[in-house]
DNA sequence: TAGTTTTGCTAAACAGTGTTCATTAAATTT
DNA sequence: AAATTTAATGAACACTGTTTAGCAAAACTA
């Protein structure tokens, strides 16, 4: 039956061009500012396709938001090649996720700000792409805890301290709240001197 | 001339009946699915009317904003009454700052996470409200930094440390990225033992 | 091969959004 | 009483996400 197999095929290769599309008209355009009309534009199909191979506007920026999952995984494995020590795997992946988020801030927008993508989320499910990052954190976390090198007992309290701290420094600077400091205030320099600064504080 | 003040006065009660309003469906509907046309049938006048006193929903939206400052100053002020030790000045108003965000989440969004607010604000102006707030913090993080109470040298090093981890933890919650944990974890719980944790590991 | 069914797609519509503007009705001034 | 200023609006514009009836083309069946 190499028909159904054709069209199973083009099936796929149809919502894979719909999402690489979404992905990069909300790149450079942000999410609220993403319309299916122009996604669909793009792919030269009408609006009302787009609808035949994602449920709604919420699951195709869920699909499009486990595509930047990929790469910080991808980033976060590749930060500690070749490292041992613990600590510094904690310091490199600290620097890997803010790094991501420096380069991609529109990405990490819609994976950790935006709503969008947790409204795709059905209340049974798990969010299985935070998890896996989540993972890696936690294993780097624990083993530091174990080797004694870091102040922590509990690696739920040391991962919702450390992603909380990165997290909440990230998206100040993209929601433009970091306003706030001096005119003259160096942002970027002050975000990784507060980096190294908790990095400072941790240390066992 | 006493007609032309009533006018200023009837003016100024129309802003304010259209604040408040803005304020009270805004909360309870959030901030995306609050329309102009909603407030205006909640003060029973024309959806254009809105525009004869506000620029935008932006602007309108950012002197909503402002009321939770208001608020949130407030319960910063009253947070510290009666205590002198900057140590417990910033547990407590860690304590506050937290306490608000749990009780106002919607409100909290538009404040901090909400990309509205921003966009009202002109290139060139500077966002009065959240300095403010910020001013208190800083005060409280120079005494205890002067104090010898914290493991701090630099202000906006300490202050960008512990308002991006207060801010990313309740800013996580409120947009459910805390999915992440394991599902019988209990959140709240989990976010005051880390506070508790952060304030450990900054105490000199 | 001819007829039938299934599939993939779309035009058009629905119900909503923020916002603008010509027009009206009322209040104020002359 | 007439002219002017002001406040408010109805209706429209240009969008949005989403649904549905209908239409060709492809696939299957006789």
């Amino acid at each position: 039956m190499g028909i159904l197999e054709r069209k199973e095929r083009n099936k796929q290769e149809m919502r894979l061009m719909i999402l690489e599309t979404a992905k990069e008209v909300f790149i450079r355009k942000g999410f609220e500012k993403t319309s299916i009309r122009a996604i669909a534009e793009k792919i030269e199909y009408s609006p009302a396709t787009i609808y035949l191979y994602y449920k709604d506007k919420n699951e195709l920026f869920f699909a499009v938001h486990e595509l930047g999952f990929d790469k910080l995984l991808e980033e976060m494995v590749a930060a500690i090649e070749g490292i041992t020590d613990p600590f510094e795997e904690l310091r490199r992946r600290g620097y890997a996720y803010m790094k991501f988020a420096f380069e991609n801030p529109e990405m990490y927008d819609l994976m950790f700000i935006s709503n969008a993508p947790m409204n795709a989320l059905k209340e049974e499910e798990n969010w299985n792409s935070g998890h896996k990052c989540f993972a890696l954190v936690c294993e780097t976390l624990q083993r530091g805890i174990e080797a004694k090198q870091l102040k922590f007992k509990e690696v739920e309290i040391a991962a919702m301290l450390i992603w909380s701290f990165i997290h909440g420094m990230v998206s100040l600077k993209i929601r433009n709240r970091f306003k706030i400091f001096n005119e003259q205030t160096e942002i970027q320099q002050l975000m990784t001197a507060s980096l190294e600064q908790m990095i400072e504080l941790v240390k066992a």
